[in-house]
DNA sequence: GATTACACGTGATGC
DNA sequence: TGCATCACGTGTAAT
C-alpha cells in the first residue's frame, strides 16, 4: 500500500508549504561570545535551509514513487528499497540484454563472408573460426528467428550425404525441422532453406550454431 | 523554542564512525516551563538519532554508488539523479521486455531494420495495412549468379498473388524460372528461393532487378 | 514508557 | 563576500 502522507495539522511530515511567518525572536541580547549573525541573515539562514529540506523530501517522495511495492515510507526504507531495486533492475537488464544479443541483434550472421554488412560485433567476436582451412570450400549459413521459428539458410557446395549429416545436426540442436527445400544451384553448389521450430531448450547463438553446422559438413569432406 | 545547541569538534562529510563519546552536560538547573528530560534519556536520544543519520548517509553512498555518472555527491543530486537512473533503467527493460515478447510469442521480427515504429496486431490478417508499414515492409532481395544461372532469393511479407506478379516480374526481366521453393515463416513472412536461366538479353544489375521487384510487390497492396 | 522517525534551527565549512 | 550543503542536538508526534 502506497499512500501518500496523511496531512497533519501540527507537525506536517512532509511540508508541502513553508509557515513563511514565524514570528520568532531571537535573544538578540546574549551574544555571548562570538557575534552570531546578523538577524536578517539568521533568517535567510534559515529559510534557505527549509527550501533544501523541502527540495530533498520532495525528492525522497519522487523516489519513493519510482520503486514498487513499497512498504514503508521510511526515509531509510526508500532509500534502502531503492537502492535494491536500482540492483535488481540492472540485473535483470543485463540478463535481457545478453538474451536479445543472442537472438535478435545479429541474428544473421554469414561464414566465409565476415564483411557482409559491415556489422561489427565488439564484445563476442572471440570464435574467429579457422576460415584459412575451408576458405576456398564454400560454405554460407544464415539464420533468421521469428517466434519460435528459425528460418536456416545454408549455402554450400555440394557434397554426397551432406543433407542428411545437416539435418541430423540441426535436430541435434534442438532445432524440429519443419519444412525444407534443396535447390541444386548451378554444378557444385546447393542452396538449402529450412524452416524450423526452436525447442525450449535452444539457447546457441547464431554464431554456435553456424559453427556446429559447418563442423559437421566439414566431416564428411574428410 | 530556540534551542542551545553545544558546540561539536569535528564535521565529517560522511562521518564513517560516530564520535561515540561526547561529554555533553545539559543546563539541568533551568526547567523553564516543561521538564524536558532526564540525562541518560537525551543522550540516548542523541545516540540513537545519530545512527539513524549514519544509517541514512550510509544508504546513501550506497545509492550513489550504484548511479553511474554520478559528478555530484550532494545528497539532493544523489536523489536526483538515482530517480532519473531508475527512470531510465525502467525504461530500457521495458523496451527490452516488448521486445523479447516479440521476439518469442509471435510477430514479425525485422532483421537489418531494428527501428521498427509499427506496432502491428499479431492476431489479425494481413489484409489491412495501413501506408505507413507499407514503406517499412519488409522486402529484401539477394542474388547469385553462377554461370547462367541466377539465385534469388526473396524475403518478404506474405501476400496474396504476391508469388505469381514476382515470377511474373521475373520472366519480363529475362530471366526464366527453372526451379523455386516458398517457405512460409513464421505467421506473415515468406521466404521464397528460385533458379533461373539468364537470358541472353538480361543486362540489369542485382539492384535494378531487386528495385522491379518491389516495384512489382508494392503493386499488390494499393 | 520505550523506540522510531521526522522537521526544525543552528553553527560550521567549502566554493 | 554570500551561497549552498552539511551534521548536529532537540522537541514532538506516531508506533
Amino acid at each position: 500500500m502506497v499512500s501518500v502522507s496523511v496531512p497533519q495539522k501540527g507537525k506536517p511530515r512532509f511540508p508541502t508549504q513553508t509557515p513563511k511567518g514565524s514570528p520568532k525572536y531571537q535573544n538578540f541580547e546574549t551574544k555571548t561570545s562570538h557575534a552570531k549573525r546578523s538577524p536578517a541573515h539568521a533568517q535567510d539562514h534559515i529559510m534557505a535551509e527549509r527550501k533544501r529540506r523541502e527540495k530533498l523530501s520532495q525528492s525522497f517522495i519522487a523516489l519513493a514513487a519510482l520503486v514498487p511495492g513499497l512498504k514503508k515510507m521510511d526515509k531509510a526504507s526508500v532509500l534502502g528499497d531503492a537502492i535494491e531495486y536500482v540492483k535488481e533492475l540492472k540485473e535483470r537488464l543485463t540478463v535481457l540484454e545478453e538474451q536479445s544479443k543472442k537472438t535478435r541483434a545479429e541474428s544473421i550472421v554469414v561464414l566465409n563472408k565476415p564483411d557482409l554488412s559491415g556489422d561489427n560485433d565488439s564484445s563476442s567476436c572471440d570464435e574467429s573460426i579457422d576460415a584459412d582451412s575451408v576458405s576456398d570450400s564454400l560454405f554460407e549459413v544464415e539464420s533468421r528467428v521469428s517466434g519460435k521459428e528459425m528460418l536456416l539458410k545454408i549455402h554450400c557446395q555440394k557434397q554426397r550425404g551432406l543433407l542428411v549429416k545437416l539435418l541430423a545436426e540441426i535436430q541435434s540442436n534442438h532445432l524440429f525441422v519443419a519444412n525444407s527445400s534443396v535447390l541444386p544451384f548451378g554444378n557444385s553448389i546447393l542452396d538449402i532453406t529450412i524452416v524450423a521450430q526452436m525447442g525450449e531448450s535452444y539457447n546457441l547463438t547464431t554464431k554456435e550454431l553456424a559453427k556446429n553446422l559447418r563442423v559437421a559438413a566439414l566431416k564428411i569432406l574428410s
